[in-house]
DNA sequence: GCATCATTGTAACCATTGTTACATTTAATT
DNA sequence: AATTAAATGTAACAATGGTTACAATGATGC
């Protein structure tokens, strides 16, 4: 684990914050499609990731799905940070997008290294930041795009935290995390390999404007 | 100066800290319309709102806008928290909503503060927690909702902050703040009135279901 | 090969929202 | 009071997205 800490998060944290994180941090391994966070968890730990893609997810209080971002290698879940502190529950759900690793750094640590690391503090602070601009891109698409644009974005940034150009993924499912009915995907995806963007298949879609 | 951000924040910092914010804090008072973020502007002070409340407002490369959330007394913005530390552009504009009253705290300050004050930290992260949580609301809003209800959410949210439940807003303004036509706006305000949730009038909108 | 199931294609129709155009009402100014 | 400008009302139509229903296709297991 130190050595993928160093690897991923080495040019962010001094020696000794790396050693800190090594020894209380939980790694682990999960596989595409589990659930790491769910709607109305207490958070007690935080993780950062170091390998795979996370999917974050918005629920209303009728079962309408809608996915707000991805995140990456290097990153961590902001709302955690949030919920943590607030010691209250998660407004989100998390899934696991591919197979990814993570570390697991417990919440009163975390506290602890704001006020003794300058780095951990900027890190934080820097996550935040990060979080909130993905939040205000995921409004961005929903206010201002109309949805054949929000499912070509969603395509290239699925083949981008995939490092894929094929996704495997149903008409489905995409209708899920937009929001909207298969009929309506199913669609505008035809619409879209008309237009040369796309190559469907069963089960799979290539995107060639990437 | 002094009294008030005790009044407003005594509960939340030390004596200490409210001295600090005294002595360094820039006192200012803005009136009602006046801008005091806009898009693209680097931010190098940070406010705390003593009285009134301050619409914050998304806007796409297109100009067209969008309403994200209210500010109240005892808020900051952590948008500016954000692009202080990261020496970043800001992402929102931020108006007037009502005569206001605020502190305006240097960055240096704000990130000094962050390893001195621990109810300090604490105000900056959950200040984070809140703003996410708010945006949050405002995905749900516009993913969710259909137009008439988000037009009567945002006509009760604008009552509770203006603390007045009558508004006073032509329909060109909300549809700017909802990113819709006027026609639409008045179409369905026609429609609220009829089923006796609100009272319209020239220039200004009685919310009777609050 | 055949049955079954998941996935995708398609058509017809409806509801909501957006657009254009113009009329009417109210307020402000001269 | 007459003129002008701003705000609101309304109708007709277009566009987008959502719904229902069913057909066609491909994959899987027997």
């Amino acid at each position: 684990m130190k050595e993928e800490l160093q690897v991923n998060y080495g040019y962010l944290f001094e020696d000794e914050l790396l050693d800190e994180i090594n020894a209380v941090g939980l790694y682990r391994e999960v596989s595409e499609g589990s659930k790491l966070i769910e709607i109305g968890d207490y958070i007690k730990s935080m993780p950062l990731l170091i390998s795979g893609a996370i999917k974050i997810l918005r629920e209303d209080d009728k079962g309408d799905e809608l996915i707000l971002y991805f995140l990456e290698r290097g990153d961590t879940c902001a709302m955690t940070l949030a919920c943590c502190i607030g010691d209250a529950k998660s407004e989100i759900r998390a899934v696991a997008e591919t197979d990814a690793k993570l570390v697991m750094v417990p919440v009163k640590k975390m506290e602890e290294w704001m006020s003794k690391y300058k780095s951990w503090q900027n890190f934080i602070l820097s996550s935040y930041h990060e979080r909130m601009s993905e939040l205000l891109e995921a409004i961005d698409t929903i206010a201002f795009l109309k949805m054949d644009q929000r499912l070509f974005k969603y395509l290239k940034d699925k083949a981008m935290v995939n490092h894929d150009d094929v996704i495997q993924v149903t008409h489905q499912e995409i209708a899920h995390d937009l929001h909207t009915s298969r009929v309506v995907i199913s669609r505008l995806l035809k619409t879209l390999e008309l237009e040369g963007k796309i190559k469907l298949n069963r089960n799979s879609i290539k995107v060639i404007e990437l």
